[in-house]
DNA sequence: GGGTTACTTTACCAAATGGTAAAAAAACTT
DNA sequence: AAGTTTTTTTACCATTTGGTAAAGTAACCC
């Protein structure tokens, strides 16, 4: 009964019939729970187990919508992606330079706050030496970096943004932002609050006094 | 022959003979080669195999140095919390506020520079919890944190600093430098040359324009 | 309602992994 | 050199873990 050798019985190409209504919300339940466990505990520190566990499911019955452990966690990855980049997609040269920097800024920090799993997820992968994501940053993220850098470098260029090296601006918004989601138990310890109280405040004054030109 | 019930036989307090010349090379061999497994693979990633592989030695002779996996970790974090928080016990209250942080960041940066294993065991950890750290933040961290704290608002309220929220700006200083370290697969892909070029002259450009106080 | 297909469970397994016991080999001591 | 202590090796072990086979159950289709 086993057909082709794709990686996965649900990558098959031929009969590309849509997913049954029990497949989709397993395989959205085991992705959720995988996220989970994934993110709290890196990718060896995670077991099926608890995946399943989580996801309130058997292993063997993991098994039979994911290939294995490797194919669930290339999955999370792939789709983590696209929403990850999507607020740099968004920076768009309409609009004022400053205005479209710092609400960079801000969509980023709302989205370590409001996705820390997923910004956790990532960080564990990169630490690791993306073992499972460089060729994806190559292809991906590398296209994406270079054109941006070039639209601020324009920005620069035409006075509207004091000078300063777009990649090395790109690295502090990113470092920044996904800081409170990633040591989030450091913050804690240290705000004694559930945590980035003022740091959309902080952030945007930050990058405003650093972007701002001097006239 | 089994005395006391210490965590390791090296724990003992009774007889404070010091470690020969042997245990003393060896204990060094094993930390160096933990460092760099556990910070390239997280705690659960690393295995004692491996770890005995790097050090030259063999399994069991690396547990007769410690007592287990776990007791090898926590003794590199420990050691670790010293050197790592150094950068910031060095920032004193005399000299000029601003020369001060200044060269804070910088001693940072070129501390996640020379030191970029110590960074990601660092980041590891917090990033799943800080599991076996918790306590040390509390109780090394926190007191540090707050005093510097209290130094650079003092600071603010005198006029010699601009006036930002020193908490946030102490994160931000850590995210920003330690980025090239853990984030190195990611920044290497992105520069295409082997880590921070400008990120000195970027850092400092981005903290003195947040930290000149406007007159 | 009978048959086919989709899904789940039960019972396993092989490899990896943290760890131990005890013998063997070095290293020191006198 | 003999005896004692320290260090290293060999041979195991129990558990965990990713994964599979096959039987059982539920859903769907006519």
């Amino acid at each position: 009964m086993t057909k082709k050798h794709a990686t996965s019985k649900f990558m098959e190409t031929d009969p590309p019939k849509k997913p049954s209504r029990i497949q989709q919300r397993n395989r959205r339940k085991i992705l959720d729970a995988a996220l989970d466990v994934f993110s709290a505990q890196g990718y060896r520190g995670a077991t099926l187990d608890q995946i399943a566990e989580t996801a309130g499911l058997s292993k063997p019955n993991i098994l039979y919508y994911f290939g294995g452990k490797e194919e669930i966690h290339i999955t999370l990855l792939n789709q983590l992606m696209e929403t990850w980049l999507d607020p740099l997609v968004e920076m768009s040269a309409d609009g004022d330079p400053l205005e479209e920097l710092l609400s960079y800024v801000q969509r980023k920090l709302d989205m370590a706050r409001d996705l820390p799993r997923e910004s956790r997820l990532f960080a564990n992968e990169i630490l690791q030496g993306a073992p499972r994501m460089g060729p994806h940053l190559e292809s991906h993220l590398k296209p994406l970096f270079d054109e941006k850098c070039t639209l601020i470098q324009g920005w620069i260029d035409h006075g509207k943004l004091a000078e300063i090296d777009p990649r090395h601006l790109l690295f502090s918004i990113w470092s920044t932002t996904q800081h409170y989601a990633d040591f989030e138990a450091q913050v804690h310890v240290l705000l004694a609050t559930t945590g980035a109280e003022h740091a959309d405040e902080y952030l945007q004054t930050l990058f405003t006094k650093l972007l701002t030109p001097a006239r």
